[in-house]
DNA sequence: GTCTATAAATAGATAGAC
DNA sequence: GTCTATCTATTTATAGAC
């Protein structure tokens, strides 16, 4: 397996995984990830065989490498606080250190999955067991309060999603000079939601499991929600 | 105007909704929003010029819809704290009430809203301006303590989004039986964001405005998280 | 306002020389 | 492994009859 001048099927999956993430699947052509790459378009078929293969193969590489991440934490020999610290802080390094895994894994959850495979789908899945694991431990060792696993879930990968995914809509907006957004890094990111999980996961140490809502009661409203919108009941 | 059998630039704003929702700006075709809304697809061009202008009014009607509704409140004489909690409330039902706006918003950000006109990008700027004016407010009157205005959007935006446009992967990960999901409705969503909120603004009943982290120190990493990711430090 | 027919451009993918 | 040339299908959009 030779690597002459350059390896083309690396320059390729680098060059497409950019573009999927800046445009999505469908508005990327293949003409320009080999543009891109720098390579001819034959050869992401010689490679890859399909756009979709391709496609495929980035993203399963990228919820790999968290889901291999997070399997460990989980099965760790730490405390469950320090395991959700853990998760936390390897879900936001993991999407630090991969720009296109954000957008890419956004978009995906607004399609439904539809360009996976079921291998990535059960990947994707795995992440959630690992946090799922550690929050049933936390209950066990009487660590943690009672929370509902995938609004706590949502709760970590949502923000450093959106955080991380965000970049050029904030560049956009802010062209526009209507809003001046304050600088943020991971640090900070990753301090928030240690912060946020802790004070959501463990028992109020003044009191119940649930304290009191400190002036942010319910208000009457006049809007109605009454209606479960289909599945989420 | 009269609207005979069925308003068809009515039907067609409905059907392209939901078709962008489903499947994004460029992997929806004009036809298949012709079919789905039982009209011609010259009708689209008649009513709306072009593909891009119908997907700009969606996406408009739809923040407009956020930002009258945060602006409200952000204006209204409530205290901050109360102020928040509407805030929450307020995106979610929206949320709920309108389900493509979740997936259509996701796609929007991980694109940095490239279809999106000047207008349009603004009034997204206005909904997080709504909560910033809100978070000084509670700065003023020493209801809140300091946290990151940004990273506080997020973390009330990116779970509302995550948690009403995740609904097709769910089950398509569900389809695959390797985890079930405990069903959640949007009242405990609220209810989630709002303790989530309030336990991250207000000052710490029993100590400094930052408690210490239970057990959830920073762990020694082998992986280096180094260097920014460029824009976003 | 609604339809048919079609223009014009671009997409993903392949054949085959080298 | 890499390239050129091309096939085929699909896409947005429009012209023009009714």
């Amino acid at each position: 397996m030779p690597r002459e001048a350059r390896d083309s099927r690396r320059a390729i999956f680098e060059a497409a995984a950019a573009e999927f993430a800046a445009r999505g699947f469908s508005a990327t052509g293949v003409d320009r990830i080999a543009r891109r790459a720098g390579v001819n378009k034959a050869m992401i078929y010689y490679h890859f065989g399909s756009k979709q293969r391709l496609y495929r193969d980035i993203v399963r590489e990228i919820v790999l490498a968290i889901r291999t991440r997070t399997r460990a934490i989980a099965a760790g020999d730490a405390g469950p606080g320090r395991k959700v610290s853990s998760f936390i802080e390897a879900f936001v390094s993991e999407a630090q250190a991969r720009p296109h895994m954000p957008p890419i894994m956004m978009r995906e959850v607004a399609e439904g999955g539809r360009h996976l495979d079921a291998g990535t789908l059960r990947v994707i899945a795995g992440v959630f067991e690992s946090l799922l694991a550690i929050l049933k431990e936390g209950r066990r060792t009487g660590a943690f309060i009672r929370v509902h696993p995938l609004l706590m879930y949502f709760t970590i990968v949502g923000p450093t999603m959106m955080f991380f995914g965000s970049g050029p809509i904030r560049s956009a907006i802010l062209s526009l000079a209507a809003v001046g957004f304050p600088e943020v890094g991971p640090e900070l990111l990753i301090e928030h939601l240690r912060k946020m999980a802790v004070r959501t996961l463990t028992p109020s140490p003044h009191g119940a499991g649930t304290p009191a809502r400190a002036g942010a009661g319910p208000r009457s409203r006049s809007r109605s929600a009454t209606t479960s919108s289909g599945d989420q009941a």
